[in-house]
RNA sequence: UCCUCUUUAGCUCAGCUGGUUAGAGCAUCUGACUGUUAAUCAGAGGGUCGUUGGUUCGAGUCCAACAAGAGGAGCCA
């Protein structure tokens, strides 16, 4: 039986017909049972729906029926036909039953009940098959597909940049280093120091912080490009929205000014949020039962105002806030937190950077929608973003989103040489390093904009998820890389 | 890295000002029940109270250190 065609149950649920024969194969939710009749609720990870299986003891084997249990992977060949119960409008009547792999009950971690999500990271290994982090990865999956169907009907080419790079300079925080040397046999120069002449690449290298840099070097010459990559930050962070290892969508457009990149990227978010209303229904409808249920308890002012769906519907009606640094600034500065000095660090000048619970108060409280910030002060944002006329900001941008904050960072790139170099001088980047870099602007130099997304923070906000480590199948945090 | 909180059964938690046999719900197992929806009902098993050290006649309860986890801050996506 277990080399027939299988039907997934999606399929069954969605198209098959009243009378058809099947064989399904999946794991084994829950079972109910007494003399004369045992339902067992079967998933294969095809939907967040199971199909109820419906067997007669009189006609499957008592030791077979036994070996079902919560957890144990089962195959299931019989009729399709019309549910007598009313959770369901069809059911599977069970003439042939297999067990798969046995999950023995006193020892599966996973019980049919309610767990915390802290328990489940603990076993991340068996996470996806609950129902919640299962609509969490469909999600996810729908997410990539919906980010590359985007980026390519608007006939941008995906570069893959480099994860290996030796340039520390791109200022984006610490990074991992990469090396082939016996860590417990380091070879040494004449000064003493590590000798990397010996390393595999002949210098120091280490995992990628950011693809922007090289993904200028190609809009330069194909102009229109986005990366879609793994990204990683030895930032000792431990937070509910950073991760060691994440997956980052940068887009970087030639011709594209700073208006331009802010279009690109509003556009690109309410599409990515509407692809998941049109394509993960069942999954949403899940996560939006689930967190009214989670707040049923709680009192009306700690309640959302929106839940899951409604605030997704919400962000893909409503055009962003745009506003700039400097108008943000006189807003916080008369807003009510700060006058109340309620606000740990009180706004009181130009030129401070915002601190989260700014963010939040202009997101959460001020505007009440998605906020696009820029030109924020020059000294406070990356070298390479482009000086404005003032002398005082650069055409930056971070895009903001309520209960999440930056999911995105962006700017103009400054694509003058001299500029560029004088900003690199005064910030103490080196340029020897970057001279590939520097050449870009010499040699048919161009105005451009790009933006990097974070993506498990987008998927945040689409399955109302909290916590970034739950919305990555394996997460990589201090201290924790387990499986 | 800093601040705060938490750690008691497989899971979620209760255990008041230290006092002798450590509790509940769910899960598991056994039994009952002619179709259930996280089924219901009855019963049973299950714990060196995170670790180490200290105070005390006596510590799950008080103190200290360490560890793990959570939330917030910083760094950012």
């Amino acid at each position: 039986m277990s080399t027939e065609r299988r039907t997934k149950v999606l399929e069954v649920l969605k198209t098959a017909e009243v009378g058809a024969s099947l064989l399904v194969k999946g794991w084994v939710r829950t079972k109910r049972q007494n003399k004369n009749v045992a339902f067992i609720a079967l998933n294969d990870g095809s939907t967040i729906n199971n199909l109820q299986l419906v067997a007669d003891p009189n006609q499957i084997a008592e030791e077979l029926l036994k070996l079902v249990t919560t957890g144990a992977c089962i195959a299931a060949k019989g009729d399709i036909v019309a549910s007598q119960g009313s959770g369901q409008s069809v059911e599977m009547h069970v003439k042939e039953l297999e067990i798969l792999g046995e999950a023995d009950p006193e020892k599966y971690p996973l019980q049919p009940k309610k767990h915390s999500l802290e328990f489940l990271r603990e076993i991340a290994y068996l996470r996806p098959r609950t129902n919640t982090f299962g609509a969490v990865y469909r999600i996810r999956h729908a997410m990539i597909f919906a980010v590359h169907k985007f980026f390519n009907d608007k006939e941008f080419l995906n570069i893959h940049t480099p994860i290996i790079t030796a340039s520390d300079a791109e200022g984006a925080g610490e990074t991992f280093r990469v090396t082939s040397l016996d860590m417990d046999n380091l070879p040494k120069n004449e000064e003493g120091a590590i000798d990397y002449k010996q390393d595999f690449f002949d210098k120091e290298t280490n995992l990628t912080v950011s693809g922007q840099l090289e993904g200028e070097l190609a809009a330069m010459a194909l102009g229109q490009i986005y990366t879609f990559g793994p990204t990683f930050r030895a930032e000792n962070s431990n937070t509910t929205r950073h991760l060691a290892e994440f997956w980052m969508i940068e887009p970087e457009m030639a011709f594209f000014d700073a208006d331009d990149n802010a279009d690109l990227a509003e556009e690109m978010l309410q599409y990515l949020v509407q692809y998941a209303l049109d394509n993960c229904q069942d999954d949403l409808k899940f996560l939006h039962d689930r967190e009214v249920e989670e707040n049923k308890n709680k009192k009306e002012s700690e309640r959302p105002e929106l839940y899951l769906i409604d605030r997704l519907k919400f962000v893909v009606d409503n055009k962003f806030e745009r506003v700039t640094y400097t108008d943000a600034i006189d807003i916080l500065r008369n807003s009510k937190p700060n006058k109340k000095k309620k606000f740990k660090y009180l706004i009181d000048a130009w030129g401070a950077d915002l601190q989260s619970e700014h963010e939040r108060y202009l997101v959460e409280k001020h505007f009440k929608k998605p906020v696009i910030l820029s030109d924020y002060p020059k000294d406070i944002k990356a070298f390479y973003m482009r000086q404005n006329d003032d002398g005082k900001t650069v055409a930056a941008m971070d895009i903001l989103f309520p209960g999440i904050g930056e999911i995105i960072g962006g700017s103009q790139r400054e694509e003058r040489l001299d500029k560029l170099e004088q900003r690199m001088d005064e910030m103490g980047v080196p340029k020897e390093e970057l001279w590939w870099y520097l050449d870009t602007r010499k040699f048919g130099s161009a105005p451009h904009s790009g933006y990097g997304l974070g993506f498990e923070r987008m998927i945040l906000f689409v399955t109302g998820m909290t916590n970034i480590r739950d919305v990555i199948p394996f997460p990589r945090t201090p201290g924790n890389a387990e499986f």
